[in-house]
DNA sequence: AATCTATGCAACCGCGAGATA
DNA sequence: GTATCTCGCGGTTGCATAGAT
């Protein structure tokens, strides 16, 4: 029997095959995510519902994107791993997900740890190059949820609208003021792929003119961003937008990682709004 | 051609938070 | 108020494969 043929109490583990896939996704279809202790039944699999969940969120959801990541999302992945990560130890990788339509939190994570585990190690190592500044307690920035009436309406006005009702949906996990979150799964019947599409670059867009702005110090965004509670140590020259609206950023995430990330650096003193 | 090493990805594990009884 | 259950997340591990020797 092969290894990944394990079983330990009568639930399977090891990599998924096709027809198990198949069956998950079929019971996926019919029952509609959530209520996860009740997959492993109704789709039929011995598998725990740890493993359910973990399968369908990371390989068989649909609109997942595959393959390498494009300049435009690395750029996002580096930036809002600043903005919300602790480089020393956990990062929310979670939220950055969020942001990346199409990616999951273990593709970003595995992104991340290999490219920037191959950048940091090695040459940058003996020579101190790639050595991160150290931390001190007020440069980590972390979002805090908050709870927003109906009427707070200081939602930014690049935010670009999904077609559901205006609820202002990057509020909905609550995570206020992180980005729009494009609609997946659940709603999603695959009518409309290009459109799907387009949301996916009108949110890419909207991340970037954000960051963009807010590394000025100036633009629109600039009270949801304000100079007291968003600084930038050092702008990033690597970063420019081109007329198409795209970071015009060859090698920035090599850039910003041979920098020891400091020109992405946050100050923040605390997430006061 | 065979072997070794590095890399990338998929999956598992443990823990904490939130929901519910 | 508390105990239990479920979900979701981050960290880690293990396997497959590409590349180097």
């Amino acid at each position: 029997m092969e290894k990944n043929q394990e079983v330990v109490l009568g639930v399977r583990k090891g990599a998924w095959t096709k027809d198990e896939d198949i069956l998950l996704r079929k019971c996926i279809e019919n029952y509609g995510e959530g209520k996860w202790h009740l997959v492993p039944l109704r789709a039929g699999v011995n598998r725990c519902r740890k493993s359910c969940r973990l399968r369908w969120l990371n390989y068989l959801r649909p609109n997942l994107k595959r393959g390498i990541f494009n300049q435009d999302e690395i750029d996002l992945i580096v930036r809002l791993h600043n903005l919300l990560g602790n480089r020393r130890r956990c990062c929310r990788w979670s939220l950055i997900a969020g942001r990346i339509p199409g990616r999951t939190a273990n593709d970003i994570k595995n992104f991340w740890k290999t490219h920037f585990r191959k950048k940091s190690s090695g040459a940058g190592e003996s020579s101190g190059a790639v050595k991160t500044p150290a931390l001190q307690g007020c440069n980590i920035f972390r979002p805090t949820p908050r709870t927003l009436s109906k009427s707070f309406q200081h939602v930014p006005e690049h935010c670009p609208s999904d077609d559901g009702p205006s609820d202002s949906s990057m509020f909905k996990n609550k995570e206020p003021f992180l980005s729009p979150v494009v609609e997946e799964g659940g709603e999603d019947d695959g009518d409309d792929e290009e459109g799907d599409d387009e949301k996916i670059d009108e949110c890419i867009k909207w991340w970037a003119e954000l960051l963009e702005t807010t590394e000025n110090g100036q633009g629109n965004n600039s009270s949801l961003f304000s100079d007291d509670h968003l600084m930038i140590n050092e702008p990033s020259s690597a970063a420019k937008l081109t007329p198409n609206g795209l970071f015009d950023h060859a090698n920035i995430f090599a850039t910003h990682i041979d920098n020891g990330l400091t020109d992405l650096s946050l100050d923040f003193d605390d997430w006061e709004l």
